[in-house]
RNA sequence: GCCCGAGUGGUGAAAUCGGUAGACACAACGGACUUAAAAUCCGUCGCUUUCCUGGAUAAGGGGCGUACCGGUUCGAUUCCGGUCUCGGGCACCA
């Protein structure tokens, strides 16, 4: 399966997305790389160069956590989940291309990401600023959201805060105009629903950045914020309807109101409370405080109370927001609750406004027009925007301005197993890039964590160093980066995998753009839009020449499997394996209790989730290659669902696939002497009976060409069946069914050699069609043999099927039309009623309405 | 909460552009083969028998049926509006 850049045959880079090592490949992994290996499979037949490589997304926090369950460094169990899951792939047959293999958590890989790193940092694109993380006081560490439970640390039980440290980012934002341009105009290849999350996520918004002004001094007697509190807003035509602000409790105006207000300091603690995920951000009860101060309005020179409230976010644009209650659901609700004024500014006609009930109609800005707003009175959505923008800038006090959802990557991580940044920290000269000669900064392996922090901190070996500026002793930064980064690129060094003077060469030039990624739908947003920012900063610096690194996308669904738990005495959970586990069912085939295996006690259903090690639902396919060999843990896989809808697993049916093998294999026995010597293909003169058979062959593989063609794996696999079956059933010896039985086998080996390539394999070879079967030509459907002299059509009576209309397969609407006229259907079922229209579908159907 | 999907027999599913709903399988049931079992092969398999013909729960016909409610159309699993349920994502799981 090795490939080279050649140049006499088309290319065709098919790849899957890099598993992370956690042990053993689950379903979710047999799904993609099978679908992947079926396309490489098939392509190859149809005489592309076909590259399908395979690495490792090596780093990350499993790695660390099994450390710190198991005392084994990170190193050592990546390493041995790597060893053990590439002899998996290895046994289910995989046309990989392993000379060609990345494992991200090597220096010769890793290296390339502190280079570009430091680029981006030459270029402006990375820069080190605060950030917001979950900070777990008792362990006085850095959570990840997955690592919060219900507000608190999955280890400690403690309650987590927000704590602002220091990190570096990469300006993604600077690059959503093109993301958003590219995901509209240059992803005709990718799913729908795919580019709608990525606009979404995007998300551009076009509105007025403005300030409220006051004379607010902090302790030093300067004008906080330059006397100007901005906000935000989409909705410019309501700006006359506020009726008070709310700020981040970080914000500059609410720490000054703390300091002589108890209270207010005290409400300012508690919204630290809490992690950082935007769901719980999002569903928790929003409150505020009054911190006593106003501002001003720009336009009406009224005075507005400024609240703190939980719900700004001070990384949020300028975090301070206005509050319209009137028209915006969120601040009707703010100002029902604390009994602030609600002005409505908007005349709705399609609804009544009323001061207790939200109505959609309050927020539309479609219909309404200016009410309440002075001089803006009448005035409709986007003429209001225009004349209250013109206003605030004449008075210096605001602008259009399109804002976008997307925030900048913040990529450091508190971590041990990971990409080291390449920073060094000196006491003099401050955040100091490592010169590009001294890369890589190599991470060095012999680390347990322990939970306690990173332990980085704590190892001289890689702390210690000179700075590169002044000589003076100084540290490492001990911050690693977000593994996204490792897959944000490695699709392209497995173009030059060896390449040891650059990031990518020659070989990226001729693989890229990749024309199919495939991947589970759960990365549709942050991977796929994270490699798409990479490329283009890539493109930029010169690297590569193309805009987009995924010209074709499938976004395989996912497999689900039941979750089961115990709650431990101390509020940890333990989830346990559905393959340890007994689960009765009711009459209908639902779960209704689950029994742990071992000792017999009950254990709770957590509900349907994705397989994912952290609740521990993986289904090790392993033992389906044990029991019935890799051929039908493939077919199987490839038959259960299309590659793009969700899959709950199930291992019934399996033995439906083994079953099939072993047909299809005796079946082959029973031929072989038969089809000796005989040239497969059409002979003149065949009987009806043979026709007919030719026919139904070639229209299955019409069919299934037309199948494998997009990508529906799951009836190609079918058309196996029925060609297998329709073989079967064939009876006679005579030289004319035996050429018509080998055509028939030739065919059925081939479709289904991508999806069962051992078994066909061996056939092919045995049956004497040939040596390699890897690469014989896809099989062409004979025109000639689907030309039928009558067909069938559907007869409806009113939409309704009433009977069958035989009909010449040359006759035209017209000859249709006149021998439908004539059906005894019409009679039967048209109550007497004379035909009124007759609506022809040509070869499908024919329906008289009367 | 917000964004994106999905929902079809007992089960997994199919139906290429709006045109015969349930291909192909699994399970189940009935039969053949066998001393017996396994394996294999053949057959039945959406609901309705208080809708009709029939002695009949055989057979045939009719009606209903693609989560639910409504709409567009000669015709809707497919398009539109709404609802419910389930799944994915929400920026430090990958």
């Amino acid at each position: 399966y090795r490939v080279t850049e050649r140049v006499d045959k088309k290319k065709f880079y098919a790849c899957s997305m890099l598993p992370y090592p956690s042990g053993k490949l689950h379903m979710g992994h047999v799904r993609n790389y099978t679908i992947n290996d079926v396309m490489a499979r098939y392509l190859r037949m149809k005489g592309y160069n076909v590259l399908m490589p395979m690495g490792w997304d090596a780093f990350g926090l499993p790695a660390e956590n099994a450390a710190m369950k198991n005392k084994v460094a990170p190193a050592k169990w990546t390493y041995d989940n790597i060893a053990y899951m590439k002899k998996q792939m290895q046994a289910m047959g995989l046309a990989i291309d392993w000379s060609r293999e990345v494992t991200a958590c090597k220096p010769d890989y890793y290296k390339w990401n502190q280079w570009l790193f430091l680029k981006m940092l030459e270029k402006g694109i990375a820069e080190r600023r605060t950030q917001v993380v979950n900070w777990d006081p008792v362990d006085m560490t850095v959570l990840a959201n997955e690592q919060v439970i219900d507000g608190k640390g999955w280890r400690t039980g403690a309650v987590i805060e927000k704590r602002e440290i220091p990190g570096y980012y990469l300006n993604i934002v600077k690059y959503a105009p093109e993301l958003l341009e590219h995901t509209l105009t240059k992803l005709p290849g990718w799913p729908e629903r795919v580019r709608t999350m990525q606009e979404n996520w995007i998300g551009k918004s076009e509105g007025v950045r403005f300030a409220f002004t006051h004379a607010i001094k902090d302790v030093s007697g300067a004008l906080i914020g330059d006397g100007k509190m901005y906000v935000f807003t989409t909705r410019a035509d309501t700006i006359m309807g506020v009726t008070f602000c709310a700020v981040a409790a970080e914000h500059p105006l609410a720490s000054h109101a703390a300091t002589s207000n108890k209270a207010l300091a005290t409400f300012i603690e508690e919204c630290k409370k809490g992690g950082v995920a935007e769901a719980d951000m999002a569903t928790m009860e929003k409150k505020g405080m009054n911190t006593g101060l106003q501002v001003t309005h720009p336009l009406s020179g009224e005075k507005v109370d400024v609240w703190v409230g939980n719900y700004v976010l001070m990384s949020y644009g300028d975090g301070a927001v206005m509050g319209v209650p009137a028209h915006d659901e969120r601040d009707f609700a703010f100002a029902n609750k604390y009994g602030l004024p609600i002005k409505q500014v908007i005349a709705i006609p399609a609804a009544q406004f009323s001061s207790e009930t939200w109505h959609e109609s309050f927020g539309d800005k479609q219909s309404g027009v200016c009410m309440n707003s002075g001089k803006y009175d009448g005035l409709t959505y986007a003429t209001a925007v225009n004349a209250i923008t013109s206003d605030l800038v004449a008075k210096n006090l605001g602008e259009k301005k399109t804002t976008y959802r997307l925030r900048d990557w913040g990529i450091s991580r508190q971590r041990y197993w990971g990409t080291p940044i390449p920073m060094i920290l000196c006491n003099t000269c401050g955040a100091v890039p490592v010169p590009e000669k001294d890369l890589p900064v190599v991470l060095p392996e012999d680390c347990i964590p322990d939970g306690s922090g990173n332990p980085l901190k704590s190892h001289a070996g890689f702390l210690n160093v000179a700075c590169p500026k002044c000589a003076k002793p100084s540290q490492r930064e001990t911050d690693t980066m977000d593994t996204f980064i490792d897959s944000s690129w490695y699709f392209m060094r497995y173009c030059d995998p060896q390449l040891s003077t650059a990031m990518v060469g020659k070989g990226a030039d001729y693989w890229m753009p990749m024309d199919q990624y495939i991947g589970g739908i759960e990365h549709a947003i942050l991977h796929l839009l994270y490699a798409r920012f990479w490329t283009k900063v890539m493109r930029d610096l010169g690297l590569v020449k193309f805009d987009e690194p995924f010209t074709k996308l499938l976004t395989q669904g996912m497999v689900l499997a039941e979750t089961f738990y115990r709650k431990n005495a101390d509020g940890s959970m333990e989830w346990f394996n559905p393959s340890d586990v007994d689960v009765e069912t009711d009459a209908h085939g639902k779960p209704v209790r689950a029994v742990l295996r071992s000792d017999s006690q009950p254990v709770m259903m957590g509900g349907i989730e994705k397989m994912a090690k952290s609740k521990n639902n993986g289904v090790d396919p392993q033992d389906l290659i044990d029991a019935y060999g890799a051929d039908t843990a493939r077919h199987f896989t490839m038959r259960a669902a299309h590659p793009e809808d969700t899959l709950f697993w199930s291992d019934a049916g399996v033995a439906g696939s083994y079953r099939f093998m072993r047909r299809l294999w005796d079946f082959a026995q029973k031929i072989a002497p038969q089809i000796q010597g005989i040239k497969p293909g059409a002979h003149a003169d065949l009987a009806d009976a043979l026709k007919a058979k030719r026919r139904d062959l070639h229209a299955t593989l019409q069919k299934a060409t037309f199948d494998i063609d997009r990508l529906q794996y799951n009836t190609v696999v079918s058309a196996g069946d029925i060609l297998l079956n329709a073989l079967t059933e064939m009876k006679g010896d005579d030289a004319h069914t035996r050429a018509v039985i080998a055509e028939g086998i030739s065919i059925l080996l081939r479709v289904l050699y991508p999806v069962t390539p051992h078994l066909t394999f061996a056939l092919w070879k045995q049956l004497g069609f040939g040596e390699n079967l890897l690469d014989a030509p896809w099989p062409l459907v004979d025109e000639a043999a689907l030309k039928q002299d009558n067909i069938t059509l559907v007869l409806q009576i009113n939409g309704k099927t009433r009977g069958e209309l035989v009909v010449p397969s040359a006759a035209d609407r017209a000859a249709i039309e006149a021998l439908a006229g004539v059906a005894p259907e019409i009679a039967r079922y048209g109550e007497g009623r004379a035909p009124k229209k007759i609506i022809v579908v040509p070869g499908r159907l024919v329906n008289i309405v009367v």
